[in-house]
DNA sequence: CTACGAACCTGCCTGC
DNA sequence: TGCAGGCAGGTTCGTA
């Protein structure tokens, strides 16, 4: 589930209901996530204020008074306030309760998330070598070009490396190639600037789009419900192999790049 | 530096 | 029904 704008979304979600609040119990179910989670983090959190929930990438960044806590949500982890006393489920692996009752509960089946401690997260491996934010200004199409000079991997393994630009996931990256008519096997230094201009507005359009849509979301996100209902309607490409392509009718290619699904019509996509 | 495959896990769907 | 196999929205790590 989460891509960037569900991680946005996520962020979002819990930060009103957290925020400036101190932390009464941090409860580790399953530690074993991608990384341990630390033995002594609810030692570390215990009476600390949470300031602000941030996100970096796709992960969330919860600042408390003395250090921060990494949460990234892997391929199937979600971060909900509980606020119907329901109790924990099978993959419930953490709990963060606060202490005017407000309870986070963290769920990932297939424990590819983390939960890590960090008194100076900017130096923090995990995120001191990523690319900027695709919202910020300083993602753009002369900085892909910059970027791209030389460079012979193909352009949409490029898009979804994470030092060139951060939170462009398999489906972003295949709708943005297909919007932008960009072939997703086109060596990346043998795209021209206007395209990755064209490309550059793609992603943005299509991440931000994706946020206001899970505005919908954010709504019921205190219930239990919490599924995104952008996906299957707005997605182009994405899922779409073998169906007429919505330019010009001729089925969409499926490929496997990078063990990733890739799908593009080779018609339009040049 | 770049590129590629393997690895970390569970759940779900397909086909025999 | 059961079971093997393949696949999944992410990211790091090891090796060439």
């Amino acid at each position: 589930m989460p891509e960037l704008p569900e991680v946005e979304t996520t962020r979002r979600g819990i930060a009103p209901h957290c925020e400036g609040k101190a932390v009464a119990r941090l409860t580790i179910r399953d530690s074993r996530l991608r990384w341990p989670v630390p033995d002594d983090l609810p030692e570390l959190l215990a009476g600390q204020t949470l300031r602000q929930a941030d996100r970096r990438a796709k992960y969330l960044l919860l600042r408390f008074d003395h250090g921060t806590v990494l949460v990234h949500l892997g391929m199937s982890g979600s971060l909900r306030v509980i606020t119907d006393g329901s109790s924990p489920l099978k993959h419930d692996h953490i709990e963060l309760l606060f202490n005017d009752g407000t309870l986070l509960r963290f769920n990932d089946p297939r424990r590819f998330g983390c939960w890590l401690w960090s008194t100076e997260p900017d130096r923090h491996i995990l995120l001191a070598n990523l690319g900027p934010e695709p919202l910020s200004g300083e993602f753009s199409g002369a900085y892909l070009h910059r970027k791209a000079q030389g460079r012979k991997t193909p352009v949409k393994s490029f898009l979804m490396d994470n030092r060139i630009v951060v939170g462009v996931g398999n489906i972003y990256a295949n709708e943005a190639l297909f919007k932008t008519g960009i072939h997703p096997n086109r060596a990346a230094g043998r795209v021209s600037a206007g395209r990755y201009h064209q490309l550059c507005e793609a992603v943005k359009e299509t991440l931000s789009g994706a946020i206001l849509m899970g505005g919908t979301t954010l709504r019921d996100f205190v219930n239990s419900d919490g599924k995104p209902g952008y996906f299957a309607q707005s997605l182009q490409a994405y899922g779409r192999g073998g169906l007429p392509c919505f330019n010009c009718q001729r089925p969409l290619k499926e490929i496997r790049m990078n063990q990733r699904t890739t799908v593009y019509c080779s018609h339009c996509q040049r």
